[in-house]
DNA sequence: TCTAATAATTAGGTATCCGAATTGTTTAAG
DNA sequence: CTTAAACAATTCGGATACCTAATTATTAGA
């Protein structure tokens, strides 16, 4: 089989397993997995105007915006008029938000933690291996 | 780092860079990459009830049956009764269903080449490499 | 100064997804 | 043999997520 087929015919496999591990993970959670990573980029970026928001997560500017009103009326985050520009709006996490931040992560580390216990040692070691692989290689691609 | 943590962490990172793939190999499609796959799947299937298939793409049966419709509006697929047992309904793909799948599959595998043309032999290698492991360790996980 | 460009939001639309309720069919218990 | 339970699919109501185009507000530049 030749190599590119090969990619082709596996990625489909693997965004299938990719998706189970995500629904395992998060599971049980407050937030959807998108509202998740937009709290934890907001978070991350500590000074995060709309239009970077979107950027990073490759969504366009009016899902960032929609996606924004449902974590502010959810609490855990709130925007601000850049006083340097007002054209822009910084979108902040709340304490509330940071508080959930936590708590998340400790709950996601937690399931793969179970989920990864039904693999051996060694596949946990090889799974480690292709996704730095993965990273790796994909990240020079963006 | 440990383990589980680095997991975690190259979950989303490889996510992004995974769907980023998505939108550049699934650009200008007549179909979505969802509608894609249940095509694919009933096709593959050959003779798949309604129930199999939702199984098989891990969603809800009525969400299986709203995109079955819309595959059937666009003259893909079409349904039949089972008459061994009327309570199921198979789909299969009409013969523009199976020319369209034809037809973007040599047009996804050329995307692919495109894409990954960018890589170097040894990162193409690399990749098939970590997607072969990937999907062998992540499917002991089903 | 006033037009361009920029940033965000709103409006209108589609796809995807779910759980619960409903309809039709089959099976199994009495 | 009838009827209740189980099963398969669909419909309904509701939510998230996503887009483009149009609109509003602000700022920068000719």
């Amino acid at each position: 089989m030749e190599q590119i087929e090969r990619i082709a015919q596996l990625y489909p496999v693997i965004m299938r397993v990719m998706g189970r591990i995500r629904s395992v993970v998060h599971e049980g959670m407050d937030l959807t997995y998108n509202q998740y990573k937009m709290l934890l980029t907001i978070y991350d970026k500590g000074n995060c105007p709309l239009n970077l928001l979107a950027r990073e997560l490759q969504i366009a500017m009016s899902s960032a915006s929609e996606m924004v009103d449902r974590l502010v009326n959810l609490g855990f985050v709130y925007r601000m008029v850049d006083e340097e520009n007002r054209r822009q709006v910084v979108i902040y996490t709340t304490e509330r938000g940071e508080e959930l931040i936590r708590e998340l992560r400790r709950g996601i580390v937690e399931n793969y933690r179970l989920l990864l216990a039904r693999l051996s040692e060694h596949d946990r070691e090889r799974l480690v291996q292709a996704f730095e692989t993965l990273a790796e290689v994909l990240g020079k691609l963006e």
